[in-house]
DNA sequence: GTTCTGTCAACTGC
DNA sequence: CGCAGTTGACAGAA
């Protein structure tokens, strides 16, 4: 199914031979730490809560989470050393004040003074999760029954946390969203088998406190590092675990905080998720209801009372503190599903009591948003209505650069330059293979009725893949492998099938975009969460046929050289749960005789540019035929990509292919390798 | 004063 | 739509 575009664009034709320039700019344009919020008032300094660690934690045990919970340490101690140049105020949390004072632990030796940053309450939660403790000599008794994850992580050298962690609470952010990701989609997964109680969410987020695999610990007022606006998140827990709002239901998070000699309650950050009536019709205000005055189990209700969150809200209307929103949504391509947007600092411009229509007493506050921030909640609210109506997108070129190839149009769109397109190629979403489909090997059918089920033994498809499906019930994939096969030809299912995923094709509104400095990019108006299939590499299969390449054919290569440790530690879920790790090292990875170009012939992927931080890896997948060393290269998300973000993949590593030209990275990335 | 434990509320999420 | 299930604040006990 290939259709010829004929790209008639200006007269200067020849000069449009744009090519991905195979590099690429920060994925997140707004550098690390740096402090958007321009507002006058004095800034919040968080001081340290300084507690003991956990019992087992100083053993030397655990490693890996020592450098960690060591750098939550340094992330919430430095960030804002540098920028209190008006008076600073204190922020303590409330808990800290239970800390412990004593007995503090340094983990990794004098390089890292601050180790000790524990909140009496995760360290509380440590220690009675008792797997943990590598002595043993801690008794706790634990009386609420809870899961204890013993095989947490005993013994094993486990870098659970990318090495650059250490000092980018981006990287920090991402890798513990991601862990808690891989976490939950093989618990949901595991459930799915055993028919067990549901609610994988939390039982990722219990193993992820119990193993202090978090960041922003300890509460603070502004900012949490790591954390920008306009990420998206599918579940409170994240929100709990990457600290920007801790608590796992309720909607208001607040803290203790030192005003010279006063000390108040004042809120730091509100989940605005559409529980209670809200306005939100405009971006940069948002009206939030007080909690409270419904009553659990009863139709009862009374009056909010102004005490916790509420009374929190009004101390900070008066403290005029900055305060981070998310922004609930509901998520249209999930059923019932609510998306969280992270929105930024706002301020409390008001606050009134109404009465509601159930004629009780409610607090109401109206939140302004605090200007010079970018985007987060309009970006969202800007690409659902182009979702809609796709018209309502300006600066388009072409309304369809696949030209009905695709089953939803693929945008070209240009509001950097007067660039009119990329070169001439030809649209298509297929693999053309050296030799017919028909003459490679055929690929082993399951005799499963109607759909393959989680679990059923005798699924051979299910067998093929090691036991599991490889995708739970929403299509996300659970884990990355050397091949997933997926149903085909040969598979009595049907198409509904769930291990049908990427043989169906592209399922998002995707835009070709014009960058500053990298050529033509690829993102997307639909948010993408972590493990969705997002594309196939199309093109022409040339890897027996011509061995060199002149430069301009290079540039649209694909081949599975190596890539870089986020990519390959995407995994992550299984050691944590005990289970046989299916990390492969750098060392171990063995790449593919096969070499796609899409010079020539090829789809939305032939756009995507290279990152050193990533947010799309390959995966070879099989569906059609056998051939083992010619698998369909498939695109999936590494971790949840908001609308309008930069879709990019590791290249691979530099020297890892002897015959591929070196190129500089643009990335932008601080964690960026210079070339790739 | 400090540490520990129980209870409670909460804009969850199936 | 009902309900199990979570964190952290808070209060009271040790």
């Amino acid at each position: 199914m290939e259709r010829a575009m004929n790209f008639v664009p200006g007269p200067n034709q020849e000069l449009l031979d744009i090519k991905p320039l195979r590099s690429l700019a920060p994925m997140f344009p707004a550098p690390m730490g740096v402090n958007v919020n321009q507002s006058s008032t004095p800034q919040l300094v968080c001081i340290t809560p300084v507690g003991q660690f956990p019992t087992g934690f100083g053993s030397g045990s655990l490693p890996a989470f020592g450098s960690f919970a060591t750098f939550s340490a340094t992330a919430n101690g430095f960030s804002h050393g540098s920028t209190s140049a008006t008076r600073p105020i204190d922020a303590t949390p409330i808990s800290a004040y239970k800390t412990r004072s004593s007995g503090v632990t340094s983990l990794n030796g004098d390089d890292e003074p601050q180790s000790g940053n524990q909140t009496y309450a995760s360290e509380r939660k440590a220690k009675r999760s008792s797997g943990l403790a590598a002595d043993g000599s801690d008794g706790v008794k634990v009386k609420r029954p809870k899961p204890v994850y013993k095989n947490l992580v005993a013994g094993k050298e486990l870098a659970f946390l990318p090495a650059s962690c250490s000092n980018n609470p981006r990287e920090t952010v991402e890798a513990v969203h991601m862990i808690f990701e891989a976490l939950r989609r093989r618990h949901l997964q595991m459930d799915e088998t055993q028919d067990a109680s549901r609610r994988a969410d939390l039982k990722a987020g219990a193993i992820m406190m119990a193993s202090n695999i978090r960041a922003n610990v300890g509460k603070k007022v502004g900012t949490a590092p790591g954390v920008e606006i306009g990420d998206i998140f599918y579940f409170r827990m994240e929100l709990c675990i990457i600290g920007l709002h801790a608590p796992s239901m309720g909607g208001i998070d607040y803290m203790s905080a030192k005003f010279g000699n006063d000390e108040d309650s004042v809120a730091i950050c509100i989940v605005a998720a559409g529980g209670y009536e809200n306005e939100d019709d405009d971006t940069d205000t948002l009206v939030y209801s007080g909690s409270g005055g419904n009553s659990r189990n009863t139709e009862e209700r009374h009056d909010q009372k102004l005490e916790r969150g509420n009374l929190a809200l009004e101390r900070s209307l008066h403290r005029k503190n900055e305060i981070r929103v998310v922004r609930g949504f509901k998520d249209p391509a999930c059923l019932a599903g609510k998306i969280y947007i992270y929105d930024g600092l706002y301020k409390i411009e008001e606050s009134w009591k109404e009465r509601t229509k159930f004629g009780i007493n409610c607090f109401k506050y109206r939140l302004q948003r605090e200007p010079g921030q970018r985007d987060g909640a309009a970006i969202w609210k800007m690409t659902q209505r182009w979702i809609q109506d796709a018209s309502t997108r300006g600066r388009v070129i072409l309304r369809d650069l696949s030209a009905g190839a695709e089953t939803i149009p693929v945008c070209l769109v240009n509001e950097v330059d007067h660039e009119k397109g990329p070169g001439h190629f030809t649209y298509t979403n297929q693999v053309k293979y050296l030799r017919p489909i028909s003459s490679m090997r055929p690929l082993q059918g399951c005799a499963c009725q109607s759909v393959c089920l989680p679990g059923d033994s005798n699924c051979a498809c299910g067998q093929h893949n090691g036991g599991d499906l490889p995708y739970n019930s929403s299509g996300v994939l659970v884990c990355r492998k050397p091949v997933i096969y997926e149903c085909g030809e040969a598979c009595h299912c049907t198409l509904n099938c769930r291990n049908r995923v990427t043989q169906k094709g592209i399922r998002y509104h995707f835009e070709v975009f014009r960058t500053t400095n990298r050529g033509w990019g690829l993102r997307c108006w639909d948010p993408i969460r972590a493990g969705a299939f997002i594309c196939e590499y199309a093109g022409e299969v040339i890897d027996e046929l011509k061995v060199n390449l002149d430069d301009s054919e290079d540039d649209y290569i694909f081949q599975t050289v190596c890539p870089g440790e986020k990519t390959l530690k995407w995994n992550f879920g299984p050691e944590l749960l005990g289970e046989d790790s299916t990390y492969v090292s750098a060392d171990e990875f063995e790449p593919l005789p096969i070499k796609i170009s899409a010079k020539n012939m090829g789809n939305v992927s032939r756009f995507m540019n290279h990152s050193c931080s990533p947010n799309v890896f390959w995966q070879p997948v099989q569906y059609n035929h056998g051939d083992d060393k010619h698998p369909h290269i498939m695109f999936f998300a590494l971790n949840h990509i908001p609308p309008m973000t930069e879709l990019t993949y590791d290249y691979g590593v530099v020297g890892a292919e002897p015959s591929r030209r070196t190129r500089n990275c643009m990335c932008g990335s601080l964690t960026c390798l210079g070339v790739f």
